[in-house]
DNA sequence: ATGAAAGCGCTAACAT
DNA sequence: ATGTTAGCGCTTTCAT
């Protein structure tokens, strides 16, 4: 099955078989230029029985433009990210522009080589989750010359610009609306912060305005690790064994929300009565659940779209006027589980 | 701060910087030959105070390599990929290869734009979700050279090499289960198939074990788009209403079968007694669901891992002996919800 | 241990 | 409408 000769072909071998020059099938392959219906489709042709597949590589070095944008995020299980992905291509489909993904773990020496990477292919953009680099990383950003956005946070200073929501603001809004359902003895669930500012953020805003009011969290617990679901459970359950005093639980995603109700129901504790409930990133998961969890909105995919449109545009006109910082604003969603009654 | 020449650096920078050739620069930077401990140091200080940036494209094409693997998969959204993925990344880590992404949403057509582009970077290998691709995608892998595995299923016939599981077999024991616990008026719900070649076989598996006991499922219905979890409740009421004497209902995935469990607890029904239920792919979500769901394993990241061990097996030594098919055997998990009592 | 020359496969720029 | 030339930034190979 296999040739004799693994040699991938080369435009010189379509250029043979179709008898016009290299730069006329390049010119075809292109789409560039003006070439005449016959010999476009004598080289078509060629190209298409020999099975050729132009060498993007040899292709990129000559022409010095690379159409891939490099989009690094900490992780692709967390749910967040798929969804920021599809905001990113559905845009980017509709120009010549390619995402290349890489992850980070959240950690900030793999972002920093998983940036390296990518900038060695000299991509036309980068979209980066987060404001805070390695300053190694923020050189290489800057160095680079290319657009560069950072999506997700708003709370610093951005390299080139910025679209995401204030994750501080996020948690200020959410005590301010748990404090005015009249809740006061309130806890928190979240994951381990050191390695995710975003969420470490958002603790930072609801502490500071709980405490504004005089209110302080009664009790808190961080996992890292293990089925969110799960953990949400029981981190719950153990909390409550501390404290059963709670009247309002506040989680720092979702899904261990979800878990922590799912408990709270089995034990047939009446919700939002005798204890109220909130989330964040407002997942679709949510839909299923017996309650209509409180969340708030992270605005992903809206997220997604305005980063690949900023680096689309810039891409095109790298001189043209651009904001430095655009701020999304999501609104707390109380659902079933933040209304005392 | 923008420097006034945006020309990104090449090793010529570091040659002059340093004093010493482009070669010996290069040599540095890639570890390779005999350099003085003395030049070494003078470069690698010079290459990082510029803030140097290796451009690969040009490596690439002068050596004739390029460590990229390419994996294409349906879609990110879908848990299962992420996971495959992270069993990819995790071997590949070890090596100097890196994944590089392309996504499907399922399209054939699609899949054989993404084939197509990420050829065209020269690859040293293809990683591609299931083993149905359209004739020009199947010539294009042939004729690429380069090592391909096809994962996620094996009923088929692999171009170069596959790993996965038989979705026909794991649809037939998981009939074979729920008939020998006695259930006998089933129901399935699932995704709509034509797209997804791997939900179908197991449908197809599952319906030929049934007749096989002269069985046949009582009703199905097929969703498309959603919240899976929304889904399952939706359809499960549905089916119930039109079929109230269903016995056990088997679903195409956990999430929609999560949906199920969570409708039939509200609606106070026995699980497993009157109605029992299985899944599939044993998600980690259920974990903290309040039954076990009944599920198989499908072996995602096992696959990932043994597809990356093999591409990094095959680009160390592309003449070694490999296996042609290599299946691995999930068993039925029953959990709670697949047990007659 | 270091350097010089050639060329990877393509495209920009300039003929014709 | 088509062809010719030069060169993108690196690595290979062959000298020294």
């Amino acid at each position: 099955m296999r040739a004799d000769d693994p040699r991938p072909l080369t435009l010189r071998d379509v250029s043979e078989a179709s008898g016009v020059s290299e730069m006329t099938v390049s010119r075809v392959l292109r789409n560039r230029g003006d070439v005449s219906q016959s010999t476009r489709e004598r080289v078509l042709e060629a190209a298409k029985s020999l099975g050729y597949v132009p060498n993007k590589i040899a292709g990129a070095l000559a022409s010095q433009r690379v159409n891939l944008v490099a989009v690094i995020i900490p992780s692709l299980r967390n749910m967040v990210f798929p969804e920021v992905m599809s905001g990113i291509s559905g845009v980017l489909e509709e120009t010549v522009l390619q995402p290349v993904v890489g992850v980070t773990d959240y950690l900030p020496e793999k972002e920093e080589r998983a940036l390296y990477e990518m900038l060695s292919w000299r991509p036309s953009g980068v979209i980066i989750a987060g404001l805070e680099h390695t300053e190694a990383s923020k050189a290489m950003l800057r160095a680079s010359g290319i657009p560069v956005v950072e999506i997700m946070d708003t709370d610093g200073k951005p390299i080139d610009c910025a679209v995401g929501i204030s994750h501080r603001r996020a948690g200020r809004e959410m005590a301010r609306a748990i404090l005015k359902q009249g809740y006061e003895r309130i806890g928190f669930m979240g994951t381990k912060m050191p390695l995710d500012h975003r969420a470490r953020k958002r603790f930072e805003g609801f502490t500071q305005a709980l405490a504004k009011e005089g209110v302080e969290v009664v009790d808190q617990e961080f996992y890292s690790g293990g089925s969110a679901l799960a953990k949400g459970r029981e981190m719950t359950k153990a909390m409550l064994a501390r404290e059963p005093e709670l009247d309002f639980l506040y989680y720092s995603n979702d899904m261990i929300a979800a878990g922590g109700l799912l408990h709270l129901l089995d034990e047939g504790i009446e919700i939002p009565g005798q204890i109220g409930l909130a989330g964040f990133n407002n997942v679709e998961l949510l839909e299923g659940l017996p309650r209509r969890l409180a969340t708030m909105d992270a605005c992903r995919t809206e997220i997604g779209v305005k980063a690949a449109q900023i680096i689309a545009a810039r891409v095109q006109d790298p001189d043209a006027e651009h904001e430095k910082m655009i701020e999304l604003s999501p609104k707390v969603q109380p659902g079933d589980t933040l209304r005392r009654r």
